[in-house]
DNA sequence: AGCAGTAGCGGAACATTGTTCCGCTTAGCC
DNA sequence: GGCTAAGCGGAACAATGTTCCGCTACTGCT
């Protein structure tokens, strides 16, 4: 049985996908006020369906996790363009990893789940590499291409150590955000000694 | 009742003090191999106690986590001494900085730990500033007396953020240990850029 | 509209792990 | 050797993840 909706042969019965939105929405909530490892028995009820619903689309909580995620992932992706479109390569490069960085914070639990390894993640981990990936090595090669002296990092490191930089505490306070600017600031710089 | 021998008014009975050993025995080997996060009973079962006696003596999970982390965070300063009287202070620092990122790496979830702000590791968390920032603050005077150009930095945060670099994933891999090298290398570079 | 078949639902039941409690054991002291 | 309480072990309880299955009601067909 494959998790939610993989263009199955079948239509998804309408119920169903909407007990699956419900999910997503109450997933997104949770995770925001509690972590993602707030109780699977929180989010079910705050979606107003049984626990084995939630098991039935979303076998794994990193199922869960990966959906959730997936749609704010993309919105930084697309950030990139418009940033690219408004500054100069280099400008554009710093200006996007910040948004990154923002992107990240807010998402706790984004960074443990990207690089635990576990294969459970695998659709993070490929939105990540298909998505994430080219956006920074375009920026790095467009800062490149303009002059700019830059290390050579693979960018799906360079990412995952932004990323890592981003653990903030319990709460995602403005302190916590201003020291992991600066650290992300630091690692920039050095990408450029 | 105070966790373990707080210099209490009474001396502490030698079989409890056996217990104590065996169980901080128990866990550096537990937590190395399944991380911090191991279950309880495995560590007592390997010590060869009960539960209730693990309680007593250890009523909060960070407090054994700290107990075990603290003797290795004592020889990380102590090499610091060596690497001084063998480098000059700007090598030093550097080198200094990747034995620190060893010991991170080995001890998976200290990071997690460190800066969990959770009051529980305010063991841990005083260590840390007492022992690690001072070191590192006088690792980076010194290069700066000798000439070195360096970024104005806090030591605490810095050592927090290397921390951060080495979260590797389920399995302390070689490549995972070089990726966080990589990485740290490149905060580095940007305390000099 | 009415019906049959099945996708999907709910939640009880089970498994794992953290935490507490208390009767029994035994080290330390005289 | 005997007294006393520090300390022990593990049963019992609580929270949470996961599975399973009988029942419901949506969908497609006529």
């Amino acid at each position: 049985m494959p998790p939610v909706e993989t263009a199955g042969p079948r239509r998804m019965r309408a119920d169903a996908r909407q007990n699956v939105d419900a999910l997503l929405d109450a997933a997104k909530d949770v995770f925001a006020e509690s972590g993602v490892d707030a109780p699977v028995r929180a989010i079910a009820e705050r979606a107003g369906v049984g626990v084995g619903t939630l098991y039935r689309h979303f076998p794994q909580r990193s199922d869960l996790i990966s959906a959730v995620f997936r749609r704010e992932m993309d919105a930084c992706v697309d950030a990139a363009l418009e940033i690219e479109a408004a500054y100069p390569p280099g400008e554009a490069l710093d200006r996007w990893i910040m948004r990154y960085t923002q992107f990240v914070a807010a998402k706790r639990g984004l960074a443990a789940a990207l690089h635990s390894g576990d294969a459970a993640y695998e659709p993070l981990a490929v939105s990540f590499s298909t998505r994430l990936v080219p956006t920074l090595n375009r920026l790095l090669e467009s800062a490149r291409a303009a002059g700019e002296r830059i290390a050579p990092v693979a960018p799906g490191e360079f990412l995952g150590a932004v990323a890592d930089l981003c653990h903030s505490g319990p709460r995602s306070s403005a302190e916590a955000s201003a020291r992991a600017e600066r650290m992300v600031g630091l690692l920039l710089a050095g990408l450029r000694a």
